[in-house]
DNA sequence: CGGTTTGTTGAGCCCTATCAAGGTAGGTGG
DNA sequence: CCACCTACCTTGATAGGGCTCAACAAACCG
């Protein structure tokens, strides 16, 4: 079902990302002759944590998660890379070591963009360093995010709103009036989407479950049909710890609104400089 | 104890700082041109989430926290910032909006470079702007990190690695070897540091006295003592749930009068079996 | 000295992880 | 076509980490 692209030149499909849009031809062609090509199975490392950092990967075909992985075994997933998506900017432009692992979740094509490449390209062009900048700053947008979700939302909210992400994703033009059914099917595994939004497969099942006797989405295998786009809507902007949905709101114990706690006089700081 | 920086000229302050060092001395004093310096009592916003992006902000002198916060009132902070660091960057560079709340936990004096200087000194300064994409790359660190922290740590290793990182930041020379205790005085409040530790500050309360109990470290007030920094380093490391260390201390007595202005080592024998 | 902010302690409960089996589905070989 | 294997997913039971609620103690400050 899966059909290999047919190969065309490194160049030229380096030439069609929008990262190197606007460079000239002769900056593309030393980064083309800069650039390898990989071919990996399903399970392969593309690079492990405290590795010193190489270059740039760049998905061709296929997909690769980042994740951490603790001593006693338990993997995070940070994220999924598909195509003309790529892998390891900030490792790279900090001139550190790769913080992930990185494996691949099936079999991949890969572009590989050496280290010196990249850096001349971005000392040469102010277009180009302008536009790593963006990407380095969506980046933060995306983790920050993910922190306040973590933060803030329950598992739950934070299933709610990645199907919510995932469907204006797919088609960008329903909005939230819209009443008709939304489907949208995962890109991945429900294992591997349960791990990037930091919970169990098991717990993931479960909420899907529940949102479904809900009467919010039905499931059928990695397709989900949204049911009520509204509520959904409604449940991810709120706060609110709903209980279960069939569960009855009887229950209407909100939590209490906490004031603004903890001012301080001292005059050091604390972590190192976010944002 | 805190002394009120004598003022300096804006030109001055910001030629001092390392993001900015290399610049030639008109693009200095452009920016120079584009700051204000403002004044803020303890408690002042300084923006809202979705709030357009003027500038970049400095701290000169007293500390802002960066935070969300929830419809139901709970708030998250991401990060707490002093003297010489900088807010709003990747919101800047992203063109877009704030993504966090920013309140001052203090009066403060802060410089706001309006967002042109900047921009102007990226597009035109290479080496400024690999200094910007340094920065960013630094927060994505950060930030990652943080999300690893809080996928594969519990509240507990958190708080340790959150005092190791703060004891070397104290005393970089220290060790892992050291036997020495190490003792550091908390850059701010503790419900502060709980909130950036993404637990409650009871939670925070009760794991501090775990630790005590544990024979890890003393308490008192702000300041703690590391007493054991080998083990400090093993529990880092591990990610082992250790069982609680005074389930049987728990019984020995029933609170610890803290004594103002000096470290209690009296409390208890270190024997207890710990681990 | 009273009011306010900050920190501690206790009791209870809920969300979520863990452990442990089952199902299902797709691929492979007989 | 069926048996079998290996992911992948679901379901159930249980427990525990961390939060909530509620006081209270301590420090701070004018």
């Amino acid at each position: 079902m899966v059909c290999k692209p047919v190969w065309i030149s490194t160049a030229a499909f380096i030439a069609r990302l929008p990262l190197f849009e606007g460079l000239a031809p002769e900056e593309l062609t030393d980064i083309a002759g800069c650039t390898r090509k990989i071919s990996a199975v399903r399970g392969e490392m593309l690079f492990h944590k405290n590795e010193a950092c190489s270059g740039l990967f760049l998905v061709v075909h296929g997909q690769v998660k980042l994740f951490f992985s603790s001593p006693l075994g338990n993997e995070k997933i940070l994220g999924v890379f598909g195509p003309d998506q790529t892998l390891g900017e900030s490792a790279l432009l900090q001139g550190k070591t790769y913080q992930t692992y990185a494996q691949t979740l099936s079999d991949c094509t890969l572009l590989h963009i050496a280290k010196p490449a990249i850096l001349a390209a971005l000392d040469r062009n102010s277009v180009f360093a302008r536009r790593i900048i963006d990407r380095l700053s969506q980046s933060i947008a995306g983790l920050t995010e993910e922190v306040e979700s973590y933060s803030l939302c329950s598992a739950r909210q934070r299933v709610v709103k990645y199907l919510l992400r995932e469907a204006l994703h797919t088609r960008p033009g329903a909005d939230e009036n819209r009443r008709r059914p939304l489907v949208i099917s995962l890109p991945t595994s429900k294992g591997v989407i349960a791990s990037c939004l930091n919970i169990t497969p098991q717990h993931f099942s479960r909420i899907l479950n529940s949102l479904s006797a809900g009467g919010l989405l039905s499931v059928c295998g990695r397709n989900i049909r949204i049911e009520n786009l509204p509520e959904f809507w409604r449940y991810a902007d709120d706060a609110l710890a709903q209980p279960d949905a069939e569960a009855e709101a009887a229950s209407g114990h909100g939590r209490r609104p906490s004031r603004p706690r903890n001012f301080d006089t001292s005059t050091r700081s604390t972590s190192a400089a976010f944002l």
